[in-house]
DNA sequence: ATGGTCGCTAAGCGA
């Protein structure tokens, strides 16, 4: 049975500020799933009825208070939920979701990796030692993934030399750094997935999905990090076709800092 | 050159 699922990733830095620009996202993208991070919600108080409106009337979300959370919108039923507390902090940055795909179905991760703050050294700084370790758990558990499954989200590592605008620069900036680049390496690996973005878009081209909001002027600077991805099980990845980050809509009015990333899945 | 800007939630933290 042949099949057709596009999926989108975005972090959009808070999902109640940036209502209107999800929702204009979904009208002229109309993805069958978007995969959302940094919601920064509390459950009670995410705002479901906006989108369900727009056709997403399954919403799988993980969401706290302040800080992280992930959402997963769908307008295909899910036939499976289910949440990790990675490093058993109590963060809100996973969320999986089984939907049915080509008469069977389809496993789908949505992540939110720590940033790890701005020290790249385990000993010294406990975000980083975080950062580290929830990769490592990911790793671990990605290991046994399911098949066909796909891994999207806001890894917070750019691991390639023309994912980042420098590579000598960033050498030593966080999400960047050696150690971070080879163990999400490992990670994806570890589970024999494929780099979705990479496939379409070649080695020595730059690609990026995140620009500072610190720049004067982020486009014209482009000192972009691509620190969102795709990843899908080499049965999935071999038909999967990306539209690379939209870079437009980092643009677009109270934007986040992070662009979408579209993928169609076909089977 | 060691800042610069966001978003949360109410001064400072996280990114």
């Amino acid at each position: 049975m042949s099949d057709r699922l596009t999926v989108a990733t975005w972090n959009i830095n808070s999902v109640r500020l940036r209502l209107p620009i999800v929702e204009r996202f979904l009208i002229e993208h109309a993805p069958d799933v978007l995969c959302l991070q940094e919601t920064k919600c509390p459950d009670a108080n995410f705002p479901a009825g906006a989108f369900r409106k727009l056709g997403y009337e399954h919403i799988a979300i993980n969401g706290q208070k302040g800080y992280h959370g992930v959402a997963t919108l769908s307008k295909r039923p899910f036939l499976r939920e289910a949440r990790r507390d990675y490093c058993g902090k109590g963060d809100s940055r996973h969320v999986a979701t089984d939907l049915a795909f080509a008469g069977s179905s389809v496993t789908l991760h949505n992540f939110y990796v720590p940033a790890g703050g701005d020290e790249p050294d385990p000993d010294i700084n406990a975000k980083f030692a975080h950062k580290l370790a929830f990769l490592r758990e990911m790793g671990d558990e990605l290991t046994a993934a399911a098949r066909p499954s796909v891994i999207v989200g806001d890894l917070n590592v750019a691991p390639y030399e023309h994912d980042v605008w420098s590579h000598k620069a960033l050498l030593k900036v966080v999400s960047h750094t050696p150690i971070e680049c080879d163990l999400l390496e490992a990670v994806r690996e570890a589970g024999s997935f494929v780099d979705v973005m990479r496939r379409f878009v070649p080695m020595e081209e730059k690609l990026y999905t995140w620009w500072s909001y610190r720049a004067k002027d982020w486009s014209a600077a482009d000192k972009g990090r691509r620190l969102d991805h795709v990843w899908a099980t080499s049965d999935l990845a071999s038909t999967a076709t990306v539209i690379a980050a939209l870079r437009d809509i980092r643009g677009w009015p109270q934007p986040s800092d992070h662009a979408p990333v579209i993928t169609t899945l076909e089977a």
